[in-house]
DNA sequence: TTTTTTGATGATAACGTTTCAATTAAGTTG
DNA sequence: CAACTTAATTGAAACGTTATCATCAAAAAA
């Protein structure tokens, strides 16, 4: 192209041409290359980051200030099938969840790349709802927690080719990666220490049966007391929601029993706070008058007066190894490996809530309840 | 159109047509058109909920199921210039914004919206970034807290004709809508219920007196003790960041006065952690020794044994009323209106940290520190 | 019936990018 | 300096929708 005079009168007229009552047209990559007089491709080559003659990229440059030039990343996700969003599904904005969220997107962001979020609160037509979402807008790859529901919509969602990655819980089927947490050694080791520093009334506050982390949990119970050689109690076994009230009502039940434990294993951050009301309300105090030890790490644990011995998920190695995978199956030879399944090592925090049993917990000390 | 039986053979090997080793091209209206032996306008009537003869609909979400076809929502967002995507700008997902996010997020699907968030730590650049990216992405609306960087972007976008709401934290200039907290009388009323039950000696833990809730929050104070008619004395104005050594750090020092205060209002969750840790190292209790009052109501607040008085600002309805902001500028008739500015009140929830004075808390009972 | 009114349908042009093959400019080498 | 190699530029064809407008079918009124 020769460096035309005749083109100046014509590019001039080209600038913020049309003023339609507040709404103004975005100017395009084609206003651009007009104004600085090179071709769209050339546009969209220094946009991308490849090489530019230096006089087209001054050119470029300008035009683009002076216009106001934004690329429009939805036609250009587009026509590449790439738009460098990632699908991240939670339940909730929970305490665990949050961080977990906060570090993928500050992850991501470093490779260019957002996080798009959505909670489900694990209602299962948000779960479809939320697979459905991300599928429209074409993420490139989907981070969720497992759900039995999800099942089929993942297996779509593989077969054209986005690849997708579970985390926190667990299912059985599609051929995905996998980010988990072993549940089971990390509950063995926390129901561990308290078995022995002396109790043997330890009793579990298990969430729900049905999904991974909750049955896991619970063979972690169960299998520190057969290690410690500790018989089972079938009371000292409480199921609940994963909830606060549920941690409430079932705290309230093993307080009532004939021989209340004299320790508890409460399997999430929840149930936690709803057992440790219920303790302040009867007036029972941790640990002089019952032991406790939680699950996940919040805050909370960690500032109250009384800090709760808990077992800590390695959240920002959750986040880290959930990038990486990304980063691997987004790149050209990663895409086709078979799944990894991850299974990440927690840590347990001892804190001032669990001691050992006090001398006077005998049998028969019944709660008048 | 004839119900044709010379088309079928063609249709049937239309299905599933490319499998290209991995990556299968994902079938598209035109493939649903086809399929369904009726034009293209008429299934993106069909998708967009306008009417569509009987026979048509049955045919087209037949040819649905049986693609396994999945709107591009990038393409309808590109061709209708509305994408559904609400911009959410958040510091960090803490235990205060957490919550706003996730009401924000449900709220918006019940009008087939989803948020986009970012977090930019309040770092500037970040910020810049984030905006950049909204932009990119032809989000329809943006909601941030104020920043005074990005005041230059939002006039831009506004400019473009995309709705900005700012919260939490004002900024002067951008004629934008505002969802704020009335930082200053709720400052006022939780120090004015420390003088109420006889303080005297009130110090404040001030955050940054560069932006809104930081100056507002210490007016607030400043304003309580004219109306009790209370001298304000400098040493008992901390200034420190909003962080929780910054709390720790400026506890220490109102502690090591020849007259310490007896009640602190701390300006916010963090530096009340500060505060709380530094108390509890120096053998302070709440309340005997010193009355804490903070601001923003968290989980811990409420959970400790003893439960922090604080000014808790109404999440739920900050998040209610961006929602409706939305739905209003987004409306036909609404977008022309001038920008609101709501100002919504704070509660203070009383709990055990505050009590009246000790009367051996006289002067000269200097900390040894 | 015939005419009018209403409303769904069909074909095609956008929307703003990237990609690709063809072309031209700029370096390198003999 | 010619002949070759390499690299940047160009113009046009996608990408998958929605929007427009001219048709065409069906129901309502005459």
């Amino acid at each position: 192209m020769s460096a035309g005079d005749e083109t100046t009168i014509e590019t001039q007229s080209v600038i913020r041409a049309a003023e339609e009552g507040g709404r103004r047209r975005a100017s395009t990559i084609i206003d651009v290359a007009n104004e600085a007089n090179v071709a769209i491709g050339t546009v969209s080559r220094y946009l991308n980051g490849l090489t530019v003659r230096a006089a087209n990229r001054d050119a470029i440059e300008t035009a683009i200030h002076r216009l106001g030039y934004r690329r429009n990343a939805l036609a250009a996700a587009m026509k590449s099938d790439l738009t460098n969003m990632i699908g991240f599904m939670v339940p909730t904005l929970s305490e665990f969840h949050a961080p977990i969220l906060e570090q993928m997107s500050s992850r991501m962001r470093k490779s260019g790349r957002a996080v798009l979020s959505y909670c489900h609160n694990d209602d299962p037509a948000s779960v479809l709802d939320a697979i459905e979402f991300f599928a429209a807008h074409r993420v490139d790859c989907l981070v969720m927690d497992g759900h039995e529901e999800a099942i089929e919509g993942i297996r779509e969602l593989l077969a054209g080719g986005t690849p997708v990655i579970l985390y926190d819980n667990d299912v059985a089927g599609p051929p995905v990666d996998r980010v988990l947490v072993d549940n089971r050694t990390a509950s063995a080791r926390a129901v561990g220490h308290l078995l022995d520093i002396g109790h043997t009334r330890v009793a579990v506050l298990a969430g729900s049966l049905h999904d991974y982390a909750g049955s896991e949990r619970l063979a972690g119970y169960k299998q520190a007391m057969v290690e410690h050689s500790v018989e089972i109690v079938p009371e000292y076994i409480a199921q609940a929601a994963w909830t606060e009230s549920g941690g409430y009502a079932e705290m309230l039940r093993l307080l009532s029993l004939e021989e209340p434990p004299t320790a508890v294993f409460c399997c999430n951050y929840n149930m936690t706070v709803g057992a440790l009301a219920l303790l302040k309300e009867y007036g029972r105090r941790v640990p002089e008058d019952i032991s406790i030890v939680s699950f996940d790490d919040v805050p909370l644990f960690r500032l109250r007066e009384v800090g709760i011995t808990t077992v800590a998920q390695p959240v920002g190695k959750i986040a880290e190894t959930i990038a990486g995978i990304i980063a691997s199956r987004l790149s050209e030879d990663g895409a086709h490996h078979a799944p990894h399944s991850i299974t990440l090592a927690c840590d347990i925090i001892l804190r001032e809530s669990t001691r050992r049993p006090h001398a006077a917990s005998t049998p028969g000390s019944r709660a008048d309840v």
